[in-house]
DNA sequence: GAAAATGCGGAAAGCGCATTCCGGAATGGG
DNA sequence: CCCATTCCGGAATGCGCTTTCCGCATTTTC
């Protein structure tokens, strides 16, 4: 049995289509309050729903807003999730996911997805990686958007601007203090007295670690020490516990200052995984090793030692992202990501 | 500048509308090679993207899966989405995403959102709730939701029937193993040594924690042991954190058998939020206390002490919801998942 | 070789709704 | 009391696509 259409409801009120359709789904001109009562009641008579695909096909908005992100698992994008959840409920949208776990060579079919869709807006969270092995990739991505722009689709980039896009394009962007926090931070830390450090870094290119490494070193550098040493490894879990454990290696014959080396890893996860690798080879956090992250993911926050970070307004990047692509004008005040280093026991000096 | 249209391809390729549709959008009939070339041609030249709105009101489907959870940052909801995404994108569909936060209240007006968009199924995974408060939004979300299958929507529910729900509604179920699992967890904690247990649970009638609850203390059962007092609390880190602050309380003047007590938490994250709660007021996991959760969450992985628990195969939970809900004959064979009890070390008896 | 079967492209009828354009009724002004 | 406005409901058109239904050109069959 078929949904009842607007038609249905109309014969059944007795009145047109065209009324119907008024009352119904709201219109700038709005029938006299009998005839609205009366299509009311059928429609609920009827049980009617609006069918939101011939509305949109009609109109020319779907009332729905993609959202592209890498790993809808990994609870960084999943907080972002949540502030674009929220802040689309609010504006009676949907929102449509595309988590794509590869590289942008399914960001941009996921893109093209969105476009068939119609969707009035795509917000995509990915972290960029500029680097060659992608160049195909981010090229196709980039055409894409291009394209949905085109036809009028609105977009908004969290994090770094994607590669090779210029002002013209006019997708929107939430930028990320990655730079400023990973400076503090760096201060930070050499203020408590650390003063040798290693950075646990994605690979080579991933906008968002580089960003973080980089403001990470120049906060070492305003503090007068040396740059650190960078390893680059898997930006995950196990990249962290992999780099840690051939750390650990490097440490067991060393002259065992305490704590030996203040380990920055560049987000709060990969942290987490270098802890694992470093505790299972008797080192211990923050005695032998200092340990810093970056995001602070909430699930994390019990973690122990708990866990120095700088601390990300994730949901809210999200929902200034969704405020952003909304917005009409594109004179809105640009949002800045209010964010802050927050010094727990994982690098404490004994 | 809008999107072209068929119809502009179709000119362009000196073909007939219906041409060019049975060649660009798969159809029954396939015109011939030159033609179809031509036409394919046209298609890329001018940069056609079907209109999937228009394709949805002309065939009966929308290729969207809607999915329906409590919180997308919550990691058990998280990886279940991830694995609903997975199953989805292998069947060239499109997840709608609802994260409702509140109750029922808000889960109805999902359905009913999806209902109107005419996604082809919906997957509803939060915690059932059947409480005399939550009673009337129950009814709603039921009342939605038949209505929907009515129309020809597919339902899935994740983890308990939906409460009130018939066989006749036809809304697939995926169980999650909850008794069974915390069965096993309950007897293999006995046998590993533990005999005084407290159940932090959340509050009655969240059919998730009562589940786990009645499994436990039929483990305990089996095992020859006491029921274990139950303790009502928030079914997430704060609840999980706050009834381990008051049971520090009470243990602070006992006499001290080590560990005192065993504690279940109905989930990993209260079980992390007890454990914060506990060590706040200088007991040790698992010296003074021992502590279990549920789910084995993979961010809490490398949580230290590693944390006792029951693993659930969340991912596949979701692909399977998909996988049932898509499938043609209800009589595929019932989805069984598989879990297991995980004893590390947060309930070591030393 | 004629008749029936087959294949294939095109015209046209919707799918469910928003919206423009009309015509009639109600209203206000003179 | 009549004419100019304003208001409001209805008919009709179109959004972009799928899909029957047709008609014509090839093949196949006896």
């Amino acid at each position: 049995m078929p949904a009842s259409t607007l038609y249905e409801v109309a014969r059944h009120a007795g009145v047109s289509l065209a009324t119907a359709s008024r009352v119904l789904n709201g219109s700038s001109r709005r029938p006299g309050d009998a005839i609205s009562e009366r299509v009311r009641a059928s429609a609920v008579e009827l049980g009617y729903i609006a069918n939101a695909q011939a509305q949109g096909l009609a109109k020319k908005n779907s009332g729905m807003l993609g959202l592209i992100l890498h790993d809808i698992a990994d609870p960084y994008f999943s907080t972002i999730a949540r502030g674009v959840q929220e802040a689309v409920q609010d504006q009676q949208k949907v929102v449509l996911l595309a988590s794509t776990g590869g590289g942008p060579a399914s960001e941009h079919r996921a893109v093209a997805a969105f476009a068939a869709r119609r969707a009035d807006a795509i917000v995509i969270a990915g972290t960029r990686f500029n680097a060659p092995e992608a160049a195909q990739e981010n090229e196709l991505l980039l055409a894409e958007l291009r394209r949905y722009r085109t036809n009028g689709g609105k977009v908004a980039v969290i994090g770094q601007p994607l590669v090779g896009s210029v002002a013209e394009d006019g997708f929107r962007t939430v930028p990320v203090p990655n730079r400023e926090l990973s400076l503090r931070l760096a201060a930070d830390l050499a203020g408590a007295g650390h003063h040798r450090f290693l950075i646990l870094a994605g690979p080579e290119g991933l906008l968002t670690s580089d960003e973080r490494v980089a403001g990470f070193q120049e906060g070492l550098r305003q503090a007068g020490l040396e740059p650190a040493e960078v390893r680059r490894t898997g930006f995950n879990r196990d990249g962290g516990y992999e780099a840690a454990v051939a750390l650990a290696g490097e440490l067991a014959g060393g002259p065992g200052g305490r704590p030996a080396v203040c380990v920055f890893a560049a987000s709060d996860v990969m942290a987490i995984g270098a802890i694992a690798g470093l505790r299972e080879h008797a080192l211990r956090i923050p005695e032998d090793v200092a340990v810093a992250g970056f995001d602070d993911i909430e699930t994390l926050r019990d973690f122990t030692p708990a866990l120095t970070t700088a601390q990300l307004p994730l949901s809210s990047l999200g929902s200034e992202a969704v405020a952003l692509v909304l917005a009409e004008d594109s004179s809105t005040e640009p949002y800045v990501a209010e964010g802050h280093v927050i010094l727990r026991r994982s690098t404490d000096v004994s």
